[in-house]
DNA sequence: ACCTGAACACCGTTCAAGT
DNA sequence: ACCTGAACACCGTTCAAGT
């Protein structure tokens, strides 16, 4: 049966979950697909793509923005399921960082952000983009900084740091950058 | 007469000025220097290492930070000094992202920032570090942004954004950030 | 339509051997 | 002490040719 380009996608952001950016290379991916690494290029027009793609896949799993209106409450719990979707998954924030500026349209949680933009911020739209691009680097900043504490950590085989100190970190952040 | 480290950051910064990061490869930077790549690892023990001192070469050029009251002020001329030294190198975030991994203690923009932690934020150590490193992160998504609609704007041969625009945006930013 | 085989033009890093 | 020469183990991407 022919490769599809989802399951291109899929055996990636599998790669990326397990093994992290650096063994998520082209001929990595063709190999455990059992294929050529030319073949990848068939489904995905290059690595970029691939990771634009795969950065849908990590948000894909987001619960739907909140509807209601724009508190400082649903900006925290927007960035606290960023970052659990986010923080489990090694080098995420990189591979986001890539789609922000190859594609930022892909980025849904940018979108979702801007819905919650305080009405300080005011009705212009640029100052609302830059809002939610701010909510986001203070979600990604925090992804990678505990990551990276982890990484240490494993290094000198001391205990991991937990996740719930990162999500009181995200908490502390939006609360402090959604506060009218 | 003989290399010195020195002069190897000193010729890795001017590439990644003039090329940016796809361009600072050991390969190119030995080249340029009339050396076998091998050689350069008598100097620096990784790319790694090259990319953190080339981020504290950029960094040098900054202007000590403001020894007087941590003002929102002072904090906003912080990031528009770093902003101003990060903007004109291509990547340039990129490069400071990798020290932050690296040797957090490289970056000395974050040791200022952490000076500057508004009354709010308390006297834990924890919570000052958290608060700058959302200021650097606010700062250096900034400087991605900015480079990455130039990127866009050369391509369609459209007119640069101009830098006072990223300017104003992280002095936006760090006024909501470092508010009391 | 989809993939192979093979190549092109690169990488970072190591290390014996030279000076 | 400092560097060369040469290798090792990789990269991303392209493309004629096959099925």
């Amino acid at each position: 049966m022919a490769l599809t380009r989802s399951e291109v996608v899929r055996t990636a952001t599998r790669i990326l979950r397990e093994y992290g950016l650096g063994d998520l290379t082209m001929r990595r991916l063709a190999r455990e697909l059992g294929v050529q690494p030319g073949a990848l290029y068939w489904h995905v027009t290059d690595k970029q793509d691939l990771l634009v793609a795969v950065t849908e896949a990590l948000l894909a799993a987001l619960p739907a923005p909140p509807t209601g209106p724009a508190t400082t409450q649903a900006t925290v719990r927007t960035g606290e399921e960023l970052l659990a979707a986010l923080l489990p998954v090694p080098d995420a924030a990189d591979v986001v960082r890539v789609a922000l500026a190859w594609r930022p349209e892909a980025v849904t949680a940018l979108a979702a952000f801007e819905e919650l933009a305080p009405a300080q911020v005011g009705p212009d739209v640029m100052a609302r983009r830059h809002w939610a691009r701010g909510a986001l680097d203070l979600v990604l900043g925090a992804v990678s900084d505990h990551q990276e504490l982890l990484r240490v950590a494993q290094a000198r085989s001391e205990p991991d740091p937990l996740p719930g100190e990162a999500r009181a970190r995200v908490a502390a952040a939006l609360q402090r950058w959604a506060r009218d």
